[in-house]
DNA sequence: ATAATAGTGTCTGTCAGACATTATGCG
DNA sequence: CGCATAATGTCTGACAGACACTATTAT
C-alpha cells in the first residue's frame, strides 16, 4: 500500500470594500512553525471524510476569524501539487475561493489589495497570482461568485469598481451595464442609491432576485 | 493530528480516432473489489510526495496498458469530494486528463464514443459528465490538449469530427477555419491529405509548429 | 453656475452562425 | 459527366470597445 499523501487547503478569502473601492484578499500572520508570523492565505489540513466546502469554512473561520455565517459563498479554484512548496514534507494543496461582505474583527486579520499582495509564506503569492485569472473569468459567470462579492444589492460604480480589481481594467459604465444585463438573476432596479458625501449624481441599484446569497 | 485523507486519481484518457471520426475514452474493467470486472476510468492512490503528472501517467500505463510514450499531453480538470463516493471510505478523487493518439494493444481495455459512455464504476459516470463541458472548453484553446488530440498534423475534417464529438455540434467549415485561424502555433498548409478510397476532394492539412506534441 | 459623479446613445470593428456557391478528386 | 467530399465568399446579428453627450446632485 502506497502512504497516502497530505492534502491542505488554502483558500482566496475574498471581499469587496466600498470605501477603498476594491476587491481585498484576507490573509493572517502563521501561528506556528513553519513560517510562524509571516503572512499567508488561511488553509487547513484537510480531514478524513471532510468536503472542502467543510474546509474553507475552517480555514476562514479558524484562521480569520471571520464568522461561519459572514462567508457568502465559496468554490474551487485549482490544485498545486509542487512537492517542495511545504518544507515539513510534500502536501498537495488545493486552491478554492471564498467570499464575504464583512470585514470580521480579528486583529491580525490583514485585507490586502489584489493588485498589492504583500509577501506570503509557501508557494503563496504563486497561487494567488494564478488563480487571479481564474477569479476574473468567475465575475458576471459565476452568479453565486458574484453575488457574495457584492452582495445581494449593489450600485454600477461598485460593480465598476469590482470588475477593475479583478480584471485590471475598468469597463466603461455603458459596456459593463449591458453585461450585467444579460447575467441571469440580475436586474436593473429604478432605484438611485443615497448621494455621496462629494456630490454627484447618485448611481443605480442593481439587484440579484433568485439565487443570490445576503449580504 | 487530523487523519488524513487519501487522494486518488482518475483520469479522463482521451483518443481521437480517425476511422470512428469521434473522440473516444478509454476504460477498462477493474482488477479488484470494489466494482471487480466493472469498466471503470483508470486512477490510481496517489503516492506521497508524487506529481499529479506522474499519478496520471502511472494511471493510463497501469490500468489501461498503454506505453509512457504514447501518452501526447496531460492536465487538471475538477476534484470531487463525495465522500461516499468511495464504499471503502472517503476518499477524493482529483480527476485529471490525458491524450493519445495510439489506440494500444491491451485487450482489455475498451475505447468508448464520448456521447455514449457505458455505465461506469464508482462515481465515474458522474465525473465524466460534469468534465465534459471542461474539456469542450480545452478545444482550440488549450494548445496542449488539442495538438495531444489531434498530433501534430491534421486535416480540416478530422477538426470538424473532434469538435462535433466535444462540443456536440458540429461547426460549419468556414467558421471552424476562422476559428483555427487564431489559434497560436497551428498553421494552415496548402497541402492536401491523400484522398478518401470513397472518392471527394482531399481535405487541407493543417500543421502545429512550436510547443506542440508529436503525433 | 461649477464641480463631481453617473447614465445613455451610438459608431466601430470583431466574430460566430449560417448558407450558397465553387473547387477537387474518383469512377 | 455525375457523385462525393471539401473549401470559400459573404450576409447577418450579437457583442465588446470607445466616446461624446446628457443627467443629477452638492456647494
Amino acid at each position: 500500500m502506497i502512504e497516502s499523501t497530505l492534502v491542505s487547503v488554502d483558500v482566496i478569502a475574498l471581499r469587496f470594500d466600498p470605501d477603498a473601492r476594491a476587491v481585498l484578499l484576507g490573509v493572517a500572520p502563521r501561528a506556528h512553525e513553519p513560517f510562524a508570523g509571516e503572512l499567508a492565505l488561511p488553509g487547513v489540513l484537510l480531514g478524513r471524510g471532510e468536503r472542502l466546502r467543510d474546509a474553507t469554512t475552517r480555514a476562514v473561520t479558524g484562521k480569520l476569524g471571520l464568522a461561519e455565517k459572514s462567508i457568502t459563498a465559496t468554490g474551487q479554484l485549482a490544485t498545486f501539487d509542487e512537492p517542495s512548496r511545504d518544507p515539513r514534507g510534500p502536501t498537495l494543496s488545493i486552491a478554492l475561493w471564498a467570499t464575504t461582505t464583512r470585514p470580521g474583527e480579528n486583529g491580525h486579520l490583514t485585507w490586502a489589495r489584489l493588485d498589492d499582495v504583500p509577501a506570503l509564506a509557501f508557494d503563496h503569492n504563486r497561487i494567488v497570482a494564478d488563480c487571479r485569472p481564474l477569479l476574473a473569468d468567475k465575475l458576471w459567470r459565476d452568479v453565486r461568485f458574484t453575488a457574495g462579492l457584492l452582495g445581494r444589492e449593489f450600485t454600477t460604480a461598485q460593480a465598476l469598481d469590482v470588475t477593475e480589481s479583478l480584471t485590471g481594467d475598468r469597463p466603461y459604465p455603458a459596456n459593463l451595464g449591458r453585461t450585467m444585463d444579460r447575467v441571469p438573476g440580475l436586474e436593473r432596479t429604478t432605484q438611485h442609491a443615497s448621494a455621496l458625501p462629494k456630490g454627484g449624481r447618485p448611481p443605480l441599484v442593481w439587484r440579484f432576485t433568485a439565487g443570490a446569497a445576503p449580504a
